[in-house]
RNA sequence: CGGGGUGUGGCCUAGCUGGCUUAGGGCGUCUGGUUUGGGACCAGAAGAUCCCGGGUUCAAAUCCCGGCACCCCGACCA
């Protein structure tokens, strides 16, 4: 991509409507554009990054057996009344038609896809499946808040999982746990997320959250440095011991939850008589689990938790682009560029271009910043700010060594790399 | 939903206490020039329903009433 060309450009000062960190940065760099609280555009670098996510969420998922559709956003009343939840879901966003009937914009989808696998799903043969989507979900939180943490409209990625009994549930239930952390793996988050004991809510026992640690969080769990688990605190007490192991290095930190997974047993196949044929020809109910992950939640997490004071630092595999390329030329006046027959400045652009094209053919994704009349300055804040994991300069310095300057956007080390073993350095 | 705060060119903001300004500055944009390894400088230019509606007043960005939006704290968060 070349940065002449990309039409969002970045900004100094901080939006004042925003005091997140993770929504003024993505603001500033030009990643996300805030439409009204809780809402938000994706313009073209932070698409990229969103795309990325759920790239890595798509493979996972499919590793595990999971098939991909795609629900409605808008769905009608009468499946969220045979659960039970038009009314106590207050989440919900209620709308009418024109004919009045009523719908509500997804914020789950247990109530469409449980009645989806009843028409095609009748006997334990069949079992278990696996179907999941990547989706936009909307919810009416009463306040939205910490950018793309908390919004009212955001992305989710929701499996469900469909089980002849409570044993193969759990036994796929620990599949799909490996399984995010994959993801949190190959998001650069997996230091710093936990497996976490919560409650389930309305429809079971308990859940399993993964939490994020950052100051940035809005939940407080109790973390076990021993067995790398953690606790949410609301279904514990203040202490000083890990219930699980007795280990002492039991303390409280705040964290995101990057994910949640539960077992939903019979909750809705029981009210929407989603049932089997088992082996001894006996109708049965279906067991099912759900695994919900929002990609742009875990894509302002890693903001939050990967960043300097100059700006995002992508890990490698969802950064918007894997380097930047900045070419710095020494561009003098144009009489002076007459007089100097613009020898040198032809060799900088020539130069460049080649290795912007040459990385592009080799596959690796660059964003070169081909901007004339922008001060070297600019060009290095405005890198560091995008937070692509390596920067490479052309400049007169660097041809000077018949090299690139390259720098990874994680230290503060600059290694020369010959303009012949450039390409090869990727 | 309770409490608090804020709303001024695309962005950040001064002015509001104590009404009268050609509504000031910075960023960004445009023109010209000087610069070029860490958001550089000079000169000029364009760009404003001062959130909306009503009221008080000779006069309102400024005071009053109502509304809307946004932010923060809390509650809430399958």
């Amino acid at each position: 991509m070349l940065q002449s060309k990309l039409f969002t450009k970045t900004v100094k000062e901080l939006p004042k409507d925003e005091i997140s960190f993770n929504a003024q940065t993505l603001i500033r760099a030009g990643f996300i554009d805030k439409v009204t609280a809780g809402v938000y555009t994706f313009l073209p670098l932070g698409l990229k990054v969103h795309n990325k996510i759920c790239d890595i969420i798509r493979e996972e998922m499919n590793a595990i057996g999971g098939q991909e559709i795609l629900m409605p956003a808008l769905t009608p009343k009468n499946v969220w009344q045979t659960t039970d939840r038009w009314d106590s879901f207050d989440a919900l966003f209620k709308l009418a038609g024109v004919d009045k009937k009523e719908y509500a914009l997804g914020a789950t989808h247990e109530e469409i896809i449980t009645p989806l696998v009843k028409k095609y799903i009748f006997s334990y043969k069949e079992l278990p499946v696996y179907i999941y989507q990547i989706q936009t979900k909307f919810r009416n939180e009463l306040r939205a808040k910490a950018g793309l943490i908390r919004g009212r409209e955001f992305s989710m990625k929701d499996l469900y999982s469909f089980h002849k009994d409570e044993e193969d549930l759990d036994k796929y239930y620990e599949i799909a746990k490996k399984a995010y952390f994959k993801i949190y793996d190959r998001c650069g988050l997996s230091d710093k997320t936990y497996l976490t004991f919560a409650t389930g809510g309305a429809f079971s026992k308990y859940s399993h959250e993964f939490q994020t640690l950052t100051s940035a969080g809005e939940d407080t769990i109790y973390i076990c440095d021993d067995c790398k688990i953690a606790i949410n605190e609301e279904i514990i007490k203040e202490q000083e011991t890990c219930p699980k192991c007795g280990g002492k290095k039991f303390r409280k930190e705040k964290a995101v939850e990057v994910g949640n997974i539960f077992k939903l047993g019979a909750r809705f196949s029981k009210p929407f008589g989603l049932q089997f044929i088992n082996e001894g020809g006996k109708k049965q109910d279906v067991i099912m689990g759900c695994y919900g992950m929002g990609p742009s939640r875990v894509m302002a997490t890693i903001v939050e938790v990967h960043h300097d004071g100059r700006g995002i630092i992508w890990p490698e595999e969802i950064a918007p682009f894997v380097a930047s390329l900045l070419k710095i030329k020494n561009q003098k006046s144009p009489a002076a560029r007459r007089a100097a027959g613009q020898a040198k400045i032809k060799n900088i652009d020539e130069i460049s271009n080649k290795i912007y094209t040459d990385l592009q053919a080799h596959g690796v994704e660059v964003l070169y910043d081909d901007r004339e009349n922008i001060s070297a300055g600019e060009k290095f804040a405005d890198a560091d700010l995008i937070g692509c994991p390596y920067r490479i300069v052309v400049s007169e310095k660097t041809l000077a060594k018949d090299s690139v300057e390259v720098k990874r956007r994680d230290s503060e080390k600059c290694e020369f790399v010959k303009l012949k073993e450039i390409i090869n350095y990727f």
